[in-house]
RNA sequence: GGCGACGUGGCCAAGUGGUAAGGCAAGGCUCUGCAAAAGCCUGAUCACCAGUUCGAAUCUGGUCGUCGCCUCCA
């Protein structure tokens, strides 16, 4: 079965068939790097991590970019937020910048998002955007007035072709001051002059200033995957004016195709209503990982399809938590029986239930990234793994390992929604509170002189390479 | 005003023509020294109205309602 996509652009189901047989290329819209990332990002990055994760399963080479917006957004006033937020800090701009990048990643590393391949940031591709805006006034889609750059709207037929949107049909933009300089209303700016308060600028052929909002993605996108590319991503409220302006400036520059297919994710609600700080309903990335394990956020966000809108609330993450645990104690109990599992094939008829397991999530993956039913269909297979696990027969090693490996490679390295091994091996501080745990149980022995049994806990901790000593203010132990 | 989503059992949510997946919650039960885990059983005709069709949650038209965007936003 072949994978099929909704694309946005033209509204329909399509079968995924790449520019180039074997790869896909995408592009995904980054995060504005004035602030610390919050949970509308992580609904965006995980839904684009899984297609990313998906589409390798499937074999395909994919090439993943994308950008750290660093510059040029405008707020109301005309300022640049990151600029506010550094006077807020009283720090320099690219300082600001510098604290909330590492900070996205370290977010993201957290949830498990596996990093792009390409990050490029805006204001390291100030010549690339130069380059595209002077194609562009060449062949008249743009025009300077006092020192900006706007692109000329109205020489693009296909503008709104994205979103559905006529021109003559929406509010003319309420800022006097800037509608002045345009010829149309909604033309919108290439390269912004910089008023003198205005701290991040560079020199360009129109004076000192600083790129307008959409045409980095449009630089940045040609020059790491060239003209036309297969997947271009974004968050839904973005669908105008960015991407409708990033299509039409790449297609009139570039005479060429931009993306193929365009991929958008439903936004996030807190509580039912969106999600801003003067509601004082923002909550961050990091907030949300004091109260939930990651795995457990990655299954909320793919609790629903991507392109629909998800709210977040207390309720509704207990209830995935939960729904979340029932999976994942099945991994754990599957992981500790191997342990001690003898080797051999002994409940290797089990083997077809993960057969149907791998052609069900399949299936639902195929159908446009479903993850709601690919999430459906193992927890089907979690009832049946837990009755086999159950079961009171004999399971070989060998057997054990296929259900891991069926569980990891759906659920683990395509949704990224698994336990982690690691945290329940144990950790060091984990580690420490049952040896010590082991050392009380051994003194309350030596103090009613039942000797055989605290001498069998010593040897059987010296076994695994803890040696205790006795001493006469308490027992230290040492690893040998 | 324009554009776009959406309205499925108490809650969340798949399903886009053939008599409603899955999870949470609730109740009953099995297992069980206790606790936990796990398993079994129980529930909806799909906002409303009118059409198309042998047949619609699923298509068409309309009504009501919710949300997002049109200004920075993932």
């Amino acid at each position: 079965m072949a994978l099929r996509i909704f694309n946005v652009l033209g509204r329909e189901k399509q079968d995924f068939v790449p520019l180039v047989k074997g790869q896909a290329s995408m592009y995904v819209c980054g995060p504005t790097v004035y602030d610390y990332s919050h949970i509308g990002h992580a609904k965006n990055y995980i839904a684009f991590d899984v297609i990313a994760r998906y589409l390798r399963s499937t074999g395909l080479d994919v090439l993943y970019v994308q950008n750290i917006t660093d510059v040029g957004h405008l707020l109301d006033s005309g300022e640049d937020r990151i600029l506010r937020k550094a006077a807020q800090a009283q720090a320099k701009p690219m300082q600001i910048v510098e604290t909330y990048t590492r900070a996205y990643f370290e977010a993201m590393d957290k949830l498990g998002v596996q990093r792009p391949d390409i990050s490029p940031r805006a204001s390291g591709h100030i010549p690339e955007m130069f380059k595209m805006i002077e194609t562009l006034l060449e062949k008249e889609n743009a025009y300077v007035a006092n020192g900006s750059v706007y692109f000329d709207v109205s020489t693009d037929p296909n503008y709104g072709k994205l979103s559905n949107r006529r021109l003559q049909e929406q509010e003319a933009g309420t800022r006097e001051a800037v509608r002045g300089e345009k010829r149309n209303p909604e033309d919108f700016a290439l390269w912004k002059r910089a008023e003198p308060e205005h701290i991040l600028r560079w020199d360009s052929p129109w004076g000192e200033g600083f790129p307008g909002w959409h045409i980095e993605c449009s630089a940045m996108s040609l020059k790491y995957l060239g003209p036309s590319f297969d997947i271009h991503g974004g968050g839904i409220d973005n669908i105008f004016p960015h991407n409708e302006s990033e299509i039409a400036q790449s297609e009139c520059a570039n005479d060429a195709e931009f993306a193929r297919y365009w991929i958008l994710v439903g936004s996030l609600t807190v509580d039912g209503i969106k999600m801003s700080k003067s509601l004082g309903n923002f909550i961050t990335i990091e907030d949300a990982l004091k109260q939930f394990p990651a795995p457990v956020i990655r299954y909320f966000m793919q609790s629903v399809h991507y392109s629909n809108p998800v709210d977040y609330s207390d309720e509704a993450m207990h209830g995935t938590a939960r729904g979340w645990e029932r999976l994942a104690n099945a991994v754990r109990l599957a992981r500790q029986m191997r342990q001690n599992a003898a080797t051999g094939d002994d409940g290797g008829t089990f083997v077809e239930r993960l057969n149907s397991l791998h052609a069900d999530f399949s299936a639902a993956m195929d159908d446009d990234f479903n993850t709601p039913q690919a999430i459906a269909g193992l927890q089907e297979f979690t009832r049946d793994v837990n009755s086999f696990l159950n079961s009171g027969t004999t399971i070989g090693r060998n057997t054990l390992d296929s259900i891991l490996d069926t569980y990891e490679t759906t659920a683990g390295s395509v949704l990224g929604i698994l336990p982690s091994a690691e945290a329940d091996s144990g950790s060091v501080q984990r580690e420490t509170s049952l040896i010590q745990m082991l050392i009380d149980l051994r003194m309350q022995a030596r103090k009613s002189k039942n000797w055989a049994e605290s001498d069998r806990i010593r040897d059987e901790l010296a076994a695994i390479g803890v040696i205790l000593e006795d001493r006469a203010d308490g027992t230290v132990w040492k690893m040998g």
